[in-house]
DNA sequence: GTCAATTCATTGCAAGTTGCAACCAATCTT
DNA sequence: AAGATTGGTTGCAACTTGCAATGAATTGAC
């Protein structure tokens, strides 16, 4: 119930510094103690004093005299490349990937295993952490574990649900038995979605001085992330950005999750390919057959086929009808649409951009950018570290100290 | 672009802890300095040294000793009672309201003003600057006015854009105006909604300890706003929270607002109102008629009459929808709705939550609350009131203070 | 009725952080 | 080669905090 904010002591003031140093060292990639000092406000004294320590502990280091001004040069600092590691992992319906990022972001192994479709978790679980245990005997200092999920996740709770097509994960919660098998290693999780979002948020908002971002991830299923001065909004259970499961049809059918008219149930790719499988079948002059899956359809539309053309922009018209209720209810001034349909392009884009704007006052919409995505695979495991980042060295930590011992302790 | 935290110097902790400390003495209202020690983590004798100039100021006082405990009988503080307060005035379509506020919260006195129909913004300026000026004639020392108003309200430009049914105010900046004629006198300025919000979070969600609180104001129209941890979600442009222009229906018919399917066009007032007096006038057995307005629906379906069950019911559907959608994008504990349709009751809250409980996954139904505000006539006066209180004295000032600066001089 | 016990509030003191200013270091310009 | 310029570091004073001791106000026991 103490939702009062604690007091700082003489003693936070410095730990609060630090994190407000590095914060700006992320922010501006490599740069001097002078730049870290106006950009903070702090005194450059104050900014040498803090770094010295985070030099020593291999958490920041020197790289490099750069600069042809006019004075002495200055040394251009960074997160250490070397040294200390985060790891993240990410976990999909038929596949999992893991990566290893160094401190300062760089991604240095990547790879991706396939899922067995009657794997039991167990036998995935230690697939996983096999990968994971050559990592860390290989990295020796690994910071944190990212653990990205797709779908409903109950980040309070660590658990997965309605994990549709994935029974076999029911019942095993895979943070916390991380957790049992890396006691040492801080291990956060996160929605693929929220995590995504903090890679756009990092490469793009902050870029473009936006304050409030909504992400959408769209593809097999629609998730969205939103970000709020480059705060993830997680929701009382963790489960906030559930668009898909949002109506725009009160009248529709019904869907899984007991909604009616979802909006996953217009834009999934199941439901495109559905339809255009089965449109494919009756109409002709389309290169689309009743067995075309997406990549056919991806390229049917690039090429311009008039079935693609249709059922896309069709799917396009009900997501701007998504993305303008989230305009109107939480007023966005970027929104980056991800995933799989990103890969549709700027035509694409122009459609529902197009619908957004018919549906939007016109000083709403002048003041929201929409994009897409860079569309990179990484997206979400960068994602993942952000958020192992952030947790460890910047901002305050999500769950208060006190009670993550007694989370872990519990 | 300077998304960069500040850094915190000596001089900043004491600036911080003071607004913890007060932030703490309202969190609890009237309480000792020990308590105030053990909730913010600060050591006795800090919440004392900061307490002491906060008395001098005038800003807290101390309010008898109190508590029938062992030892020495504590001090209990509190906000001061009297020489400093804060006016807020509220406008609405056809009236607006002054009331004044100390610094406890105290209502010490409320005015309600109509408006005439054919008034110009100017001459209900005069007015109401009028009923200001001998409110600060009177109180002396005002800390702060906070002006709440209604409908889409451009926050960061301080406009209210789309103010259906009063186009007398447009082009008329009312806050920049009252700056200029209380240059001595913070002004600031909320979104209707959005302060009955700030009101309910105070006296409910951390009374129940919830975290993401959405409260719904439906009546004349569909207002929201999103309450996280104590901050009201205020979007890019201060926009957020027209859940009355998100839509339920791709295909509905068009809003004034270029939407489809509003949920607004489905539960505002009038909607209602038209549906009741159209049916009335044909069917029998209900005690209204073609020229019924809101205050005999009210009773009519209090009293259990058919037709007024029956539409009433249809609009509680529909608000469902909305609010089952903002419970799947922002997952809130919380759910408060207020204004006009609170006076419905009990009644139509439970067939709301029938409706909500069907859509939406069990584990997420369990973890909200649904709830009717109490209704009091004051809610967003008091929210104005508690917006006015936090700029000043508590948490972070929403605008920084360069940002003001530059503000007041453009 | 007095004295110990208890609890809240205040005041001395040492530790430690910050900002300022002076100083050192490294480079460019004249 | 000397001065100017800019970045980084160190000495010093001011200040805040926490700890511990002290004071204040009350209860309860003898």
């Amino acid at each position: 119930m103490k939702i009062v904010q604690r007091g700082l002591s003489i003693e936070g003031v410095q730990n609060h510094n630090r994190r407000v140093i590095l914060a700006a060292l992320q922010d501006m990639g490599a740069c001097s103690r002078k730049e870290i000092s106006v950009a903070t406000g702090l005194d450059q004294a104050t900014v040498t004093r803090g770094i010295a320590p985070l030099i020593d502990d291999g958490i920041v280091e020197e790289v490099g005299l750069v600069r042809g001004g006019r004075g002495r040069r200055s040394i251009n600092l960074s997160f250490s490349g070397s040294g200390r590691y985060i790891l993240c992992l990410r976990l999909q319906r038929r596949s999992f990937s893991v990566a290893a990022f160094n401190l300062r972001g760089d991604l240095l192994d990547t790879t991706e295993f396939p899922i067995a479709r009657d794997s039991s978790a167990r036998r995935t679980f230690g697939e996983i952490s096999a990968i994971l245990d050559s990592h860390i005997a290989k990295l020796k200092q690994v910071d944190g574990i990212g653990v990205a999920v797709p779908g409903p996740f109950l980040e309070r709770d660590e658990r997965v649900i309605l994990m549709t097509e994935s029974p076999q994960w029911q019942g095993f919660d895979l943070v916390p038995e991380l957790r049992a098998r890396y006691p040492d290693v801080p291990v956060h999780s996160a929605h693929d979605a929220k995590a995504a979002a903090l890679t756009e948020w990092r490469h793009r908002a902050r870029v473009l001085g936006a304050k409030v971002m909504l992400y959408v991830s769209a593809g097999q299923g629609i998730g969205s992330a939103l970000v709020v001065d480059g705060h993830v909004h997680r929701g009382a259970q963790g489960l906030a950005g559930e668009l898909g499961h949002t109506s725009i049809s009160v009248d529709g059918d019904r869907c899984k999750c007991g909604n009616r008219g979802c909006l996953e149930l217009f834009t999934s790719r199941i439901s495109l390919l559905r339809a255009i499988r089965k449109r494919a079948s009756e109409a002709g002059g389309t290169q689309l057959r009743s067995d075309s899956d997406f990549v056919d359809v991806l390229k049917a539309y690039t090429e311009g086929d008039d079935l693609a053309s249709e059922e896309v922009h069709r799917v396009a018209r009900y997501l701007a009808q998504g993305i303008t209720n989230c305009i109107n209810f939480v007023n966005p001034d970027l929104v980056v649409i991800g995933d799989e349909y990103a890969g549709f392009g700027e035509r694409f884009l122009d459609e529902i951009k197009t619908h957004v704007k018919k549906a939007v006052l016109p000083s709403i919409f002048d003041a929201v950018n929409i994009e897409l995505s860079q569309h990179c695979e990484d997206t979400v495991l960068r994602g993942a570290y952000l958020d192992v980042l952030a947790q460890t060295y910047l901002g305050s930590p999500r769950v208060e100290p006190e009670s993550r011992v007694a989370e872990a302790a519990g």
